[in-house]
DNA sequence: TTCCAGGACCCTG
DNA sequence: CAGGGTCATGGA
C-alpha cells in the first residue's frame, strides 16, 4: 500500500488532533485499548490493529488509479507530486464531527489543543492515555466545562452536535443525505459538513471549500476571479466527480503549506 | 496592536 | 442574494 504515513496523519484530518505521535509510532486509545501505528524502514505499515489501522488508512484505495483519475493539469500533478502517499483517512462519525465543529475559525494547532483538552477531561483513561470522549459525554457536559478546554464559542455547538448524533440514527448511504442531516445542527455548515461527509462517512465525492481550497481554486481554476462557493463545488465536480475528495485535500495541503510560510 | 485561523450565524441593504 | 460584524483563543 501507498503511504507516507507522518504526511497522512500530520496533514490536517482528523488523525492530527486525536492521535499521539511517539517516538515514531502513532498511538490512540480505541475502545479501551492503546492503538500503534507505525512505518517501518521498508514502508510497510505495522499496527497491533490491523482492521482499526486499514480503516483509518483506507487501505481499500487504491492511490495510483486515484491519481490517474485526478492529476488533470499541471497544477495537482505537482501537489500529487510533491505529497506522494499522503491519503484520505477516515474517523468515526462522532470523532469526525467533534473535531470539524471545534475546527470553524481556528488554527489546526487550537482545534488539537482542544481535542486533546477534551480527551483528557471526558475520555475514558487506559494506561495513562485518554479514549476519545464519548457522545453522552458531551452531550451531558456543561457549557463552562467545555469553554474550560478552549471549544470558545463553539462549546454550544459542541453539545448540539452530540445531540444530534445521541438522538438520531446517523447511517446514510449518499454525501447528500448525510449532509442535509448534519446541517440541521447548529454551528455545523456546508464546509464543515462536507469535512464530515469526506473524513466520518468516507464520502468520496465530498469537497469541502474552506479559506484555503477557495483561494486555491479561485487562483488556479478561475482565472484569479472571485467565484461563489457553489460555482466552485459545480466545477470540482466536473473536474474530478467521484474522487473530488482526494483533489480537494491535496489542493488544500499544496496550497497551505505553501503560502502560509 | 492588529490580524488571522480548514466558519457559521445573524443582520442589514 | 451579497456583504459585513461577531464569536474565543493563541500565534505571528
Amino acid at each position: 500500500m501507498l503511504v507516507n504515513l507522518g504526511l497522512t496523519m500530520l496533514s490536517g484530518q482528523p488523525p492530527h488532533f486525536i492521535w499521539v505521535k511517539d517516538n515514531g509510532v502513532f498511538k490512540r486509545v480505541w475502545n479501551g485499548k492503546i492503538i500503534e501505528l507505525k512505518q517501518d524502514g521498508k514502508g510497510k505499515i505495522e499496527s497491533n490493529d490491523r482492521k482499526f489501522a486499514n480503516f483509518t488508512l483506507r487501505s481499500q484505495d487504491d492511490l495510483k488509479k486515484i491519481y490517474s483519475k485526478i492529476a488533470i493539469d499541471s497544477f495537482i500533478k505537482k501537489a500529487v507530486k510533491d505529497y506522494e502517499g499522503m491519503r484520505i483517512t477516515q474517523s468515526p462519525v462522532w470523532e469526525a464531527t467533534a473535531c470539524f465543529v471545534l475546527s470553524s475559525n481556528n488554527s489546526i494547532s487550537n482545534i488539537r489543543n482542544s481535542v486533546q483538552l477534551l480527551m483528557k477531561k471526558f475520555g475514558e483513561k487506559t494506561e495513562g492515555m485518554y479514549e476519545f470522549p464519548s457522545i453522552e459525554s458531551i452531550a451531558k457536559a456543561k457549557e463552562p466545562e467545555l469553554r474550560e478546554c478552549k471549544a470558545g464559542f463553539r462549546a454550544k455547538y459542541l453539545k448540539c452536535a452530540a445531540n444530534l448524533l445521541l438522538e438520531n440514527d446517523y447511517n446514510f448511504d449518499s454525501k447528500d443525505k448525510a449532509k442535509e442531516f448534519l446541517l440541521e445542527c447548529q454551528g455545523i455548515g456546508g464546509k464543515v459538513a462536507e469535512c464530515i461527509c469526506l473524513f466520518g462517512y468516507g464520502f468520496l465525492d465530498s469537497f469541502p471549500v474552506d479559506v484555503w481550497i477557495k483561494r486555491a481554486m479561485d487562483e488556479v481554476y478561475f482565472q484569479g476571479k472571485h467565484s461563489s462557493i457553489d460555482s466552485i463545488q459545480e466545477k470540482a465536480g466536473e473536474l474530478w466527480g467521484s474522487f473530488q475528495g482526494y483533489a480537494n485535500h491535496y489542493l488544500f495541503y499544496e496550497f497551505m503549506s505553501k503560502k502560509r510560510k
